[in-house]
DNA sequence: CTACAATAATTTACTTGTGAACTACTTGTG
DNA sequence: CACAAGTAGTTCACAAGTAAATTATTGTAG
């Protein structure tokens, strides 16, 4: 009946049952799920071509139509700027991207997928989506929606800044 | 009205008909809240005597009244073994934790905070609960806790395993 | 024009995290 | 009781991340 966030709460309710802990049971779930997901994702990819963080890139690439700059890049995947150039060089070396010098502003370049690149995100998506929607089994679908409505409310302001 | 997931949502949707994307809405968005939330603990802890992995543990330990091994550590904070040693021979040589050998078997230590890591913890913690709480400022005290019941219906499955 | 601020991407120096040995200890089995 | 198998924590070699400096380019104010 509880998971390990219930736990939390009420150690913390006990050491200080001064403090508001609504919060934490919320966020605190968030986090934590986010970090399991991320460790499912990470040993299921462990014999593929790229690592979770360069797939990143690659979906974020395959799903805008005419390619990315690297600063929008770091932008979709939450990450530094010195971290994209990395994935970057490792992604072009392996032939999976493609960077081409902007003709306008010669200090901007954009990237694009290579027909290799494109196949593999979407093969890789495809099985991303897969062990999401296992994540999901113990919730209906209508649930899954009132979830998925509920955490964009509390991104739409964030996102916009 | 719209966040990054939706826009991701509606690519995908043009470019992949045929896939099923209802659980990316969800599980994507926890994904990208978690970034972000760690974005803004990180910044926060700029000049905080430790780090955000280093907090978590610190906050393990201080909900733990008999203090913890590093195995469950590990478990708790979802990393490698590694990172907790490491991060343990740091906090240690801070003064802020004490690693003692368990008598009856001696593999085994027991971790536990110091005076001054008990206070650093909590000190911390009300930091993080501030930050969570303006997070959620979009949703009512009743949305937060339909929020939070959602995921734990999610993580209680996993938890257990 | 020139100089100077602003911006984009990269490089550099360093920190942190990881998987795979390795050490130390305990337990179960013949 | 010996000894293979298992477990806990650590170490090591390396991979990946970051902040801050650097390079290259564009916009703008005098």
């Amino acid at each position: 009946m509880s998971d390990a966030l219930s736990r939390f709460r009420d150690s913390w309710a006990h050491l200080r049952p001064d403090l508001d802990l609504s919060s934490m049971e919320a966020i605190g779930r968030v986090l934590r799920l986010a970090a399991l997901m991320h460790h499912i994702t990470d040993t299921a990819l462990t014999d593929a071509e790229v690592t979770r963080p360069e797939f990143e890139v690659l979906a974020a690439l395959r799903r805008s139509p005419h390619g990315l700059r690297p600063r929008q890049l770091t932008r979709e995947t939450v990450s530094s700027s010195a971290a994209t150039t990395k994935r970057l060089t490792r992604l072009e070396q392996a032939g999976l991207i493609t960077r081409t010098p902007h003709h306008r502003d010669r200090r901007e370049i954009q990237v694009t997928l290579t027909d290799r690149g494109a196949q593999l995100a979407e093969e890789l998506f495809t099985g991303q989506l897969q062990r999401e929607s296992e994540l999901l089994t113990p919730l209906d679908p209508d649930e899954r929606a009132q979830l998925a409505h509920l955490l964009q409310r509390v991104l739409t302001p964030i996102d916009r800044a």
